[in-house]
RNA sequence: GGUCCCAUAGACUAAUGGUUAGGUCACCAGCCUUUCACGCUGGCAGUAGGGGUUCAAAUCCCCUUGGGAUCACCA
């Protein structure tokens, strides 16, 4: 099969995480297959547009190294590839239905709808369009229609469910599901504005685009029988269907903003790598392996099925992203690393650095923190004198004879040749057994001195990198000053 | 409430009728040590409950319970 796949998305503004694993699931697949992935933009609700929604969208797509074959930037054979300029097509498609009688004309005021979804929950029962009831072609006549409709009355076009029908369809990760036509309400195909809804225009689109597979989230699973009678009334061929598990906030809901952090742009900013966020949505509702976590993009491509998928939610918990985002910077290449880095350094005005500084302070540095950037802050002292140093920290390691201890010491580093690790390694141990003292009597103060920090990385591998002049001049000066 | 979907530890998951139910995160302990980490070793912790089918059930069937999605002229 030549298979091809798509991303639907809302321009909302942002890509959201689910949104993410959609249009990754539909990648990988198409990649796995060797087909084509297809993004097309589903703006046809026309009261929530939103300014640069698409840009954005791309960008975070982009951003994941998700580019499509066919996408309203580079076109394609099926394009427009945005609904909203497909306009035309789907008021012809939806007239079509009318003519051969699978969806109707009403003419409803949505106050009127209102009042019998009262009506309809006052007497207990479930919300449905009452076709034998409500104002429509049934219930007032085609020509009293037509005669309403050409002195300007406003109408949509619903589909005409069949009640005593069985609708079913075999899901390719949940099996096959089956739901009565009485459970399914008459859904407006085309409104009022002339614009479809989504399930009219994603259903014309998806045959027009010659889709094979749909891909998408759970919430989808209940109005999917809609969609398989709209094949059924068009008389096409049904595309396959998978409905990935949702996305879940703590509390098992879906994931939503309420709960924190949605938007992929955000996640981005936060820091986490591409590679590290990729690897671990990719891992949410999916598992190619039993011991296996950190996976290349190459590698999901290549091992990708739908079989594999599984039905229940996946709690989205940062925890373990977090973990995957140090695995993937103690891995990356410095080289990498550094280019990453070196935009961010604009936030802090600490001097100038070179490239080869910045990477020895990354590899210095990337086995105790989390996320690229804390290089800048949790390393601060690579990059500029301690502006303060731990008051708790000083009261725990310079005491009374401190001072006495450490100046000669300090001369001694002095008169070093170099700051390589091994030197100034050397030239402490042997003072240090000279004097009958241990390593960390002196260690302690001189992280003291040259970091003001407690916390850091091994004291002879920091020196090395910070380099001789510095460190004795940040210890000729906290002996000067402080004391 | 109707309909549909789902159910392995706190989280992500493996085990598609036969394993002492495996791995990862988190948590705890130990080792390493120069603080903090990394790393290594070990530990805590799970098949929601009840019935069946079977020599054998996390796995198949039924019921219960629990969770979720959805029920718009939104997508």
């Amino acid at each position: 099969m030549n298979v091809r796949v798509r991303f639907a998305p809302s321009p909302t503004g942002y890509l959201h995480v689910g949104g993410l694993r959609t249009a990754l699931y539909n990648y990988l697949f198409a990649k796995n297959q060797g087909g084509k992935c297809i993004l097309r933009i589903e703006d046809t609700d026309r009261t929530r547009l939103v300014e640069n929604a698409q840009a954005n969208l791309i960008k975070s797509l982009r951003w994941a190294g998700i580019e499509f074959d066919e996408s309203p930037e580079i076109g394609g054979d099926y394009g427009p590839y945005i609904q909203s300029e497909r306009f035309d097509l789907y008021k012809k498609y939806g007239m079509q239905l009318i003519e051969n009688g699978t969806a109707y004309i009403a003419l409803d005021t949505s106050e009127e709808l209102d009042a019998m979804r009262e009506r309809q929950q006052k007497a207990g029962i479930a919300p449905k369009y009452d076709r034998t009831v409500m104002r429509n072609e049934f219930t007032l006549g085609k020509e009293e229609t037509q005669r309403l409709i050409d002195n300007g009355a406003t109408y949509c076009i619903r589909l005409k469910v069949p009640a005593n029908e069985e609708i079913r369809f075999n899901d390719l990760i949940r099996g096959p599901v089956v739901v009565t036509g009485r459970d399914v309400d008459d859904q407006i195909l085309l409104k009022s504005d002339g614009f479809p809804t989504y399930h009219l225009a994603n259903v014309v689109d998806d045959h027009l685009m010659a889709i094979t597979h749909v891909i998408r989230g759970e919430e989808w699973l209940p109005s999917t029988p809609k969609h398989v009678l709209l094949y059924q009334a068009f008389g096409w061929e049904c595309p396959l269907f998978a409905h990935l598990p949702l996305l879940l906030n703590k509390d098992k809901s879906k994931l939503s903003k309420r709960q924190g952090s949605v938007a992929v742009e955000d996640f981005a900013a936060q820091g986490y790598f591409k590679e590290a966020f990729v690897n671990f949505i990719a891992l949410l509702g999916w598992n190619p392996t039993a011991d296996r976590e950190i996976f290349t993009f190459q590698e999901l491509c290549d091992t990708f099925n739908l079989e594999k998928v599984n039905k229940s939610g996946a709690v989205f918990d940062t925890q373990k992203l977090d973990w995957m985002n140090g695995q993937y910077l103690r891995s990356l290449p410095l080289d990498y690393l550094v280019e990453l880095l070196k935009p961010e350094l604009a936030n802090y005005d600490y001097a100038e650095v070179c490239d080869k500084y910045l990477g020895e302070v990354i590899n210095l540095l990337k086995e105790r923190i989390t996320f690229l950037k804390d290089v800048l802050t949790f390393g601060n002292y690579m990059f500029e004198k301690p502006k303060e140093y731990e008051p708790t920290y000083i009261a725990k390691v310079w005491k009374d004879n401190t001072t006495t201890i450490i100046t000669p010491l300090i001369d001694a580093l002095r008169s070093a040749d170099d700051f390589l690790h091994d030197t100034t390694h050397d030239i402490t141990m042997k003072y240090v057994d000279a004097n009958g003292l241990k390593l960390k009597d002196v260690i302690h103060p001189l992280r003291l001195m040259i970091t003001g920090k407690s916390v850091g990385a091994g004291m002879f591998e920091t020196m090395a990198v910070l380099g001789k002049d510095e460190c004795i001049e940040r210890l000729d000066y906290f002996i000067k000053t402080k004391s």
